[in-house]
DNA sequence: AACGGCTTCCGAACGATGTTCGGTCACCCA
DNA sequence: TGGGTGACCGAACATCGTTCGGAAGCCGTT
């Protein structure tokens, strides 16, 4: 067949595609022939414009870290900082929650990641905060957004939750929230980031350095 | 070659030659074919024992499950409950970071975790706090159990830092720490496990139901 | 205007994976 | 003593990620 008149696939529609298979049917459908067969080409003509399967969901990964947002740190203080960032983080991971498990892997190498983590740290460092803290916090944050992604209380029940109701009492109660389980992840993350806060506020006032002083 | 004297496999043999791959050499260089060679035999003989792949993962991922403890909730009050939940939970992933994706995946549906929520849901409601947020505080403590887990077992640092450590100035201190960054990964979650107490205890002074009285 | 090289897609193949199936033979109970 | 069940083997299947040689349209050079 040859070359075509005009170029079928690019870098930019691959991964547009792979994220919608994964969006879509999960993270285990995502395969090289589905992605071609879906971009109406062949396996090998992939692998003209994108190097690996990893290379790809690397990509796609990349481009949802783009939407945290870590300017909050210069519209309000470190607590409206690391709020705003960790809500803006999560959201990111909600909106694409299949990719997760992979994102997981390792959020810290990625470029986009390690530019916020840098944000961050600056802007804890600026509200007083001593580095080693800065350091501890942000790491924190990260687990309980990571955290809140991967073990989200809506892939944790199936359908078959009847079994355990009868066997376990205390859980009976919580099971009849199935269904809105969306709320209890998002108030569960809530709860844990605000808890977090609180404690973080009254450890500030002790070990926070004092506001830098106007002039000389 | 028919049928061996002495039974060379059992489930349990499976799972322990699994589960030392895992640690090992991590997930991936998990295969039945791996398994096999290590239990001098062949693939085909497995599946006597194990149903699939995913059997001998959960399997060990139960196995993994049982050294967490709920009985802090028995001697002590509902802080020291939980802290040691979250203590011996987070003890049990750390021993075996590797596997510690896979049991992300559902860690809800498995028997042990549910029969760990149960006890904590029950120990909470026992200790004044309404049954939603007993609720909340049990998924919120999973979720920086699992994202310490999660993104520490990445190792998240690797080799090339210093290209980082050029671009992205704040981090640049926090990078000098690399090599100490299980202490890192320990401080950070007893920082946040701390702080999300302290959070919780000024809670509860307001939303706790009084302790039941003595007699009627 | 003809040609040569680069780009882009195709077809077939490789090795590895999880799983299945029919065969073989030792053990144990009748 | 014989037959059935249990435990291992060998070969095969489909699927996966990836590679490689070939075909052919496009563009710049001569």
């Amino acid at each position: 067949m040859g070359r075509p008149t005009k170029p079928i696939l690019s870098r930019g529609r691959i991964c547009a595609a792979a994220l919608a298979i994964v969006d879509q049917d999960g993270l285990a459908e995502l395969s090289m022939r589905r992605l071609a067969r879906e971009l109406g080409v062949q396996v090998s003509s992939l692998y003209e414009h994108v190097k690996t399967k990893d290379d790809v969901l690397n990509e796609v990964a990349n481009t949802i870290m783009e939407d945290v947002e870590v300017s909050g740190f210069e519209t309000g203080d470190w607590r409206h900082g690391v709020a705003s960032w960790a809500r803006s983080y999560r959201a990111a991971l909600a909106a694409h929650p299949q990719i997760v498990p992979f994102l997981a892997y390792g959020p810290a190498r990625r470029e986009a990641s390690l530019r916020r983590a840098d944000a961050v740290h600056g802007g804890l460092v600026g509200a007083g905060w001593p580095p080693r803290y800065a350091t501890l916090i942000g790491a924190s944050t990260k687990y309980l957004v990571i955290g809140s992604a991967m073990s989200s209380f809506a892939g944790g029940f199936d359908d078959d939750v009847q079994v355990y109701v009868e066997r376990y009492p205390h859980l009976a109660g919580a099971h009849r929230l199935r269904g809105r389980a969306g709320v209890i992840d998002r108030d569960s993350f809530e709860l844990a980031l605000e808890m977090f806060l609180d404690g973080l506020t009254a450890l500030h006032a002790r070990v926070a350095a004092p506001p830098e002083p106007a002039g000389p």
